[in-house]
DNA sequence: ATGGTGGATACTCCA
């Protein structure tokens, strides 16, 4: 069995409903997970799922800001226990699993908060708040162990020098600064493997994020590699494939995100 | 060094 996942940082799943067939299309995913669907759950526009064929639908949204949902072709079991991240109820993960030939395949889906502008956690409290988040999420999976887990998101964190367009220009620049990488490195090593970079060497640029503020992004290609797809180490035999959408960021009326996805082979 | 654009909401916050 072939198990495609897909993540994308969609900013805002109502007006961007049409682009998600684009995505459907190209990736053939079996699973979608959303990252600022920007809707709460009431609102949210559920007739897309089975219009895409996704009859499978979790969502976890509130207004104006953040939510998550997964999408999926096969039957998706809620994950109730989640933690509450930093006690503010704002969003930020939804978790099922899903059935496969060498047992349940768990899909956490995360959007970690941006971090605001100053790296500074105590002139800004956004900042604080990512990090807070950061140690949080690794002292959760520490204890809790995962197995047979794929970990997908905007994690607004680009930890490798070739997944910014100028390491040195960014290592001050939230998103890149090395106290954050050195956070998202030890929750990633609470047991997960980086998938992408399983298949794209380390000293090739890779970018899943490009930022509207530009006249041309990609001439000027000031990419960073904020979202992610991890695995826990077995399910690193079964990696098969992967695929970065570059592609969606030259949509109409584009995410400033793209969409990735990783092949499993179960 | 600065400001640039976009989404949701309601005259501002967040990215």
């Amino acid at each position: 069995m072939h198990l495609t996942i897909a993540t994308w940082n969609i900013n805002s799943v109502r007006l961007r409903q049409a682009h998600l067939h684009q995505l459907a299309a190209r990736l053939k995913p079996d699973v979608i997970c959303l990252q600022e669907t920007k809707v709460p759950d009431d609102l949210f526009p559920e007739a897309i799922a089975s219009e895409l064929g996704f009859p499978h639908l979790l969502k976890r949204g509130m207004k104006s800001y953040n939510g998550v949902a997964i999408l999926s072709r096969l039957p998706l079991t809620l994950a109730e226990d989640t933690p509450d991240w930093c006690g503010k109820s704002d969003c930020r993960q939804i978790s099922a699993s899903v059935e496969s030939p060498g047992g349940p395949v768990t899909i956490h889906d995360f959007y970690v908060p941006a971090g605001g502008d100053i790296p500074d956690r105590t002139a800004n409290e956004k900042f604080a708040h990512k990090l807070d988040f950061l140690a949080e999420t690794r002292a959760h999976f520490l204890k809790y162990k995962p197995r047979r887990a794929v970990l997908v998101g905007d994690l607004n964190i680009a930890p490798l020098e070739q997944d910014v367009w100028s390491h040195k220009q960014l290592l001050n620049v939230v998103s890149h600064t090395p106290v954050e990488v050195d956070a998202l490195n030890s929750w990633r090593e609470t047991g997960f493997h980086d998938a992408i970079r399983h298949f794209v060497p380390a000293d090739q640029k890779l970018y899943t994020w490009w930022s509207y503020r530009n006249r041309d992004w990609a001439a000027s290609n000031r990419g960073r590699r904020l979202d992610h797809i991890w695995v826990t180490p077995d399910l690193v035999p079964a990696l098969h494939s992967h695929e970065v959408l570059r592609e969606a960021r030259s949509w109409e009326q584009p995410s400033d995100h793209v969409p990735l996805a990783v092949t499993l082979a179960l």
